[in-house]
RNA sequence: GGGCUUGUAGAUCAGUGGUAGAUCGCUGCCUUCGCAAGGCAGAAGCCGCGGGUUCGAGUCCCGCCAAGUCCA
């Protein structure tokens, strides 16, 4: 509930004493004592705006908030408030806010607003949970009525939790512990019928869970709803305690959401679990880690686990009392890993400078038109502003038309076109703005081929949006768009990756609609008209200021557009859906392509086709079979080679143990081994070493092993030692273990010397 | 939008730039009337993809793809 008014300079509809009158009066209607009516003014500030603002409270009890906004910030403004400068407004503003539920709270006098607004949903949560919950016990509902009252009057950010508990339990009488045994259930089953609520009303009103922003905030629910429950012993389902709060809400077509928002609780209680279960794993290994080493559990590593893996401290600190290993968890944990992330820029807002006039916009009446003549209006840098124009500027995802303007047989070419307020810059290639003047007459021309492309991508995203809500139901929702001549890019919510069969129904759906050359209607409306009819679902593509919209209607499809459109969905002759990509949790990319680009975009995809089977030598399709074949028949190849290189390695073995030379007592067996790769002198050397030889072998290609066998590394002979003299030869380096190691290097020429020299350090290592 | 993390056998995960491993599961054999359990043997890996650095990359660097998590 609420009344607003918007006042400027030149007339006032009222101000803050009709406000509070207003208010008055309204609490007097409603049978209220006005002399036990507060009002209690502070200033408020918020999201850039400021002014005074009016409690309105009974009996301790906050029914209303009235705010007066007149205040805006500016860096020089000379009104102070919480540290930022403010001037004062053209405009100034009442806002207020009636907590309907809180009237209801207020007259029914419940010791909390949760037992008024839904006592039987408190008592089957309770029930459910098995919390005794007797508020005829006039004891027991005047502990929950004062600490209601004493915690809504309370600072929260100045005082613990320990300390209002305290305070409240001295004031009742009683004792800390009993004043906790008494509430701390209650508190979590009012959270969860809480939670439950506002569950209802942001998956009713089509969020889905995401990892940001209110997509975030709705995960973050769920899975605090889920705790809680789990604390209370319940077996935490959520589903149909959701299913019982939108069935009380008066929106019927949410109860037909329902079925999605099963579908999506089921999810999210499913991810949950797995993070926890992942966590629950993590968590313990690193707490024996530190176990082992005698150390505490660091508060960092903490952060670190909750930060990076969403792992709840109280979890670290039982996985870690579990391993015996010390921790210690502050109060104010939340805030200190809120203090490693670094504080986010703030964006300076650069106030564009609205130019006066106005440029009409002949494109919507003329949307085929090539060629328009003007007059040049005005110049602003290197942009010419003309009193009409037939270029479309960038906006609601579409890029700005390219052309050229002509003067006196002249032409320059026209390389971005904006709108700003009314007034439409077109932006000249290098410096042409500079042969324009201020009353010229001027002919443009735009490039009709690009206006296309984009008219085709813009019409077929609408399509390809509608039929995503054919194919995959009516939950969703544009969440951002943008086109190219050469591609189109929708973004959608949607609660899980959209499958393969799923986008060919898709791109199915779209090209029926361009097979059945459906009309493209625009028109502009009233934007309230528009509402009553079409529904907000107009926005799909975001808000448009003003009180004229434009109104694009494909088939089924309607949504309030600016952009040009093709006149008949039969002009985008195909779309190709190429690709989805997952953006966020909870939204999809779809990519594709229309018209020429569309045709194009297949070809290239056949061109890759063509060329694949061209290298395996068989039709395209036989191109999976093949490719399969090929790949199976090259793991089972891998394999043989492997048991192959180690057959080999075991003849030469043979035939390389009557060269071993002895140095001391030592069995020496130096050797150039032809074309050899690395793993083969490996198996080979290593098998040497078993034996009990010092091997040093070498490739043509400039390899080296050596495998030092039991005798040499008790004599200090390192394997690793050897590579590093040898290799150094070949003009690279190498290294191991003393038992084997490798190297080598590009002078290969050069092999011969380098087992010399490797022998060589053998023999000074003795 | 930003930060952090991860991607290795069917699963869970190790792996200081130097011959890819463990546990569970799987297959076979031994033991048993049979099962559970145990013993022995074995199969199973484009180390997410593509570049780069290097004599040598699962490991280091860059890009991409996929996933997780946090944002007073």
């Amino acid at each position: 509930m609420a009344h607003h008014v918007f006042n400027t300079r030149r007339r006032e509809i009222y101000w803050k004493d009709r406000t509070v009158q207003l208010c008055d009066e309204l609490l007097m209607g409603l049978g209220m004592d006005p002399m036990a009516v507060t009002y209690k003014e502070n200033p408020w500030a918020g999201g850039g705006n400021a002014g005074p603002s009016v409690e309105v409270m009974i009996g301790g009890l906050e029914l209303a908030t009235l705010v007066f906004m007149d205040l805006k910030a500016t860096p020089t403004g000379i009104i102070e408030i919480k540290g930022e400068h403010y001037s004062k407004m053209d405009n100034y503003i009442v806002d207020t806010g009636y907590g309907l539920e809180r009237f209801v709270w207020a007259s029914k006098g419940s010791p909390t607003i949760y037992d008024a607004i839904f006592p039987d949903l408190v008592r089957k949560v309770a029930d459910m949970a098995g919390v005794e919950h007797d508020l005829s016990n006039p004891e027991y509902a005047e502990i929950f009525a004062q600490n209601a009252r004493l915690a809504g009057m309370v600072d929260v950010d100045a005082y613990s939790m320990k300390e209002l508990r305290n305070m409240i339990a001295s004031r009742l009488g009683i004792s800390y512990e009993k004043l906790e045994e008494a509430i701390v259930p209650m508190e979590r089953v009012y959270a969860v019928v809480d939670h439950t609520r506002c569950l209802a009303y942001m998956l009713g009103d089509g969020i889905i869970p995401s990892n940001i922003k209110a997509g975030y905030l709705a995960r973050l629910v769920i899975r605090r709803a889920l705790r809680i429950m789990k604390e209370l012993g319940m077996n935490p389902s959520l589903e149909g305690l959701v299913r019982e709060q939108i069935a009380r809400l008066d929106y019927p077509d949410w109860q037909e959401r329902m079925e999605t928002i099963s579908v999506i609780l089921a999810q999210e209680e499913e991810k949950y679990a797995e993070t926890l279960d992942k966590g629950m794993r993590l968590v313990t290994k690193v707490a024996q880690s530190y176990g082992k080493k005698g150390q505490a559990f660091p508060l960092n590593e903490i952060i670190s686990l909750y930060d990076t893996h969403g792992i709840p401290p109280e979890m670290s600190k039982d996985a870690a009392e579990e391993a015996g290993v010390k921790v210690e968890l502050p109060d104010n944990f939340y805030s200190l890993v809120a203090k490693t992330h670094i504080k986010a820029q703030q964006e300076e807002a650069v106030p564009q400078v609205i130019p006066e006039g106005k440029t009409e916009l002949s494109f919507y009446d003329h949307p085929f038109d090539e060629s328009f003549d003007a007059e040049v209006r005005d110049i602003i840098g290197n942009s010419v502003i003309l009193d009409k124009t037939l270029f479309y500027p960038e906006g609601g995802g579409q890029p700005a038309d390219h052309g050229i303007l002509e003067k006196g047989g002249l032409t320059f070419k026209v390389v971005d076109v904006q709108k700003i307020g009314n007034v439409v810059p077109h932006v000249m290639e290098g410096d042409g703005a500079k042969a324009f003047q201020k009353g010229d007459h001027v002919a443009g021309h735009i490039d009709m081929r690009r206006r296309l492309a984009h008219a085709r991508h813009h019409t077929a995203t609408h399509l390809v949006h509608d039929s995503a809500k054919r194919v995959l139901g009516k939950h969703i929702w544009q969440a951002g768009a943008q086109k190219t001549e050469e591609r189109a890019r929708l973004d959608i919510s949607h609660y899980k990756r959209i499958t393969d069969d799923e986008l060919r129904a898709i791109e199915m759906e779209a090209n029926r609609r361009v097979m059945d050359m459906i009309p493209v209607d625009t028109k502009f409306m009233p934007r309230t008209d528009a509402e009553n009819v079409f529904g907000f679902e107009l926005y799909q593509g975001g808000v448009p200021p003003g009180k004229q919209i434009r109104v694009v209607k494909v088939g089924s499809d309607i949504e309030a557009c600016a952009g040009t459109h093709v006149t008949n969905t039969g002009m985008i002759g195909a779309i190709k859906i190429l690709r989805t990509e997952r953006v966020q949790d909870g939204v999809e990319r779809l990519e594709f392509a229309a018209g020429e680009a569309a045709v194009r975009a297949v070809q290239e995809r056949e061109g890759l086709l063509m060329e694949s089977s061209d290298i395996l030598r068989v039709p395209m399709d036989q191109l999976p079979k093949t490719a399969n074949r090929f790949f199976e028949e090259w793991k089972g190849q891998q394999k043989e080679i492997e048991r192959l290189k180690e057959d080999l390695a075991k003849t030469q073995v043979k035939s390389l143990v009557p060269e071993a030379v002895a140095v001391d007592d030592l069995k020496v067996i130096a050797k150039r081994m032809g074309i050899a790769d690395i793993d083969e002198l490996i198996k080979t050397a290593s098998l040497l070493a078993e034996m009990d030889y010092v091997a040093l072998l070498g490739s043509d290609s400039g390899k080296l092993v050596a495998a030092v066998g039991k005798t040499g590394l008790e004599k200090g002979i390192k394997a690793g030692n050897v590579i590093k003299a040898a290799s150094k030869l070949l003009g690279g380096g190498g290294g191991g273990k003393p038992e084997l190691a490798q190297g080598g290097g590009p002078k290969s020429e050069m092999l011969d010397e380098a087992l010399k020299t490797g022998v060589d350090v053998i023999r000074a290592g003795l």
